[in-house]
DNA sequence: ATTAATAATTAGACAAGACTAAAAAATTAT
DNA sequence: ATAATTTTTTAGTCTTGTCTAATTATTAAT
């Protein structure tokens, strides 16, 4: 067993580590978790000696098969948890974070499987992110920035990168949700703000809001 | 806030101590927490600094106001997860009680509200215990133990004393469930066994175990 | 190619919570 | 009432996870 610690610190690697690149490194890891660069170096030590991550002093760090797989066990609870809060509590998108992070290190196999089949064996959480399978396995969908589609083109918003509160909170007030047809109408030179068709009513968002929707295109 | 071990030693505290009594003992602490009894003395200091209970050097703890409302949110908690895991996730009333012990100390005010509204404002948690308030108030049951009641009494069984594997699922063996109607047909002088007509069906059942069931007299 | 700036690591300290061993207080037995 | 036993507390140590300050590597700049 891990303690909390230790789950925090692989979830924030699994999380900031691209696929086929260089390890995280330790500043980037520190200010994810919010704490120190020295306190990040002692962990990656205890880490590497429990063989979770790969460590090599002054170079980036990368989850092991093991550690990666303790990861996605710990991202699948999240976001497990984040579909019972919403989908039975009552929870608004913007409300399940902090909760989730604590549920997350809740250990018992059969909670989650039975969570996982009361829920109904859900593939993504309420932000649209993917969630894992058992094996840590990730379902790929094919999915782009709205800020990447150009004129004319349209798709499904299936998901936010950023799932800040202030973010959530705007696209409720614009009546923006996942499973919306959006085409983009025009684009804007001056502002790179873009006109867009959704759910058959126009509007107009700025650069940063199309920045942080996914759409998977059609 | 406070944390999971200062809440354990509240919890223990409030199982322990008996209403109008003189005050819980180290020992007994140590021995409930599966710790030692230094660990408890440093405890119990820090917990009168804080407020949370009276501490009068050897003599007794006794749980302050706050100290009591706190445990007993912790007592709710733990129930109202196991009615979750019960009633929702198909867990047996034998498998729930290590995983409460890790969900009672997740802190949130509204999933508990919404999880007590989700689970239909149950009184008692699968075992029969009452659950608390959110004021920490108790709801009082009339009951006794099996093993009080003479010879032609007959009542209701409404909850377990020891609530170990063991016990609960000798219970599920014999088909023994909260709810079941049950009479004293005859008690043996010889071994203290009782001879016992439950949900119309006549069995003999030792000492130890009438000694661990509640009963609501009728 | 040195120097300057940045990033990572080490060394040492601290708090929480636990432990062992020893001392002190309370209780029980004679 | 004193001795013996039990319980409780204290003193000191350990582990986990954090921090600050100082040192060492690496990267960027001239």
């Amino acid at each position: 067993m891990f303690s909390q610690s230790e789950e925090n610190y692989l979830k924030a690697i699994y999380h900031l580590g691209n696929p086929s690149q260089k390890g995280v490194s330790t500043s980037d890891i520190a200010n994810k978790l919010d704490t120190k660069a020295s306190s990040v170096s002692d962990m990656i030590k205890k880490l590497s000696d429990k063989k979770l991550v790969v460590y090599k002093k002054y170079y980036g760090v990368n989850l092991t098969k093991k550690g990666k797989l303790i990861a996605a066990s710990v991202v699948r609870k999240h976001r497990l948890w984040e579909v019972f809060l919403v989908d039975k509590l009552n929870f608004t998108w913007d409300q399940v974070h902090d909760v989730a992070e604590q549920l997350e290190h809740i250990k018992s196999k059969k909670l989650m499987e039975e969570l996982d089949s009361f829920l109904g064996f859900p593939k993504t959480d309420p932000h649209g992110d993917p969630i894992p399978d058992k094996d840590g396995n990730l379902q790929t969908i094919e999915k782009t920035l709205l800020s990447n589609l150009k004129k004319g083109e349209s798709g499904i918003c299936i998901g936010v990168k950023d799932s800040s509160s202030d973010f959530l909170q705007y696209l409720d007030k614009q009546n923006i949700k996942l499973g919306d047809q959006i085409k983009v109408m025009d684009k804007e030179a001056f502002d790179e703000s873009t006109h867009i068709q959704i759910a058959n009513r126009n509007m107009n968002i700025s650069k940063k809001i199309a920045a942080n929707l996914y759409i998977q295109l059609q």
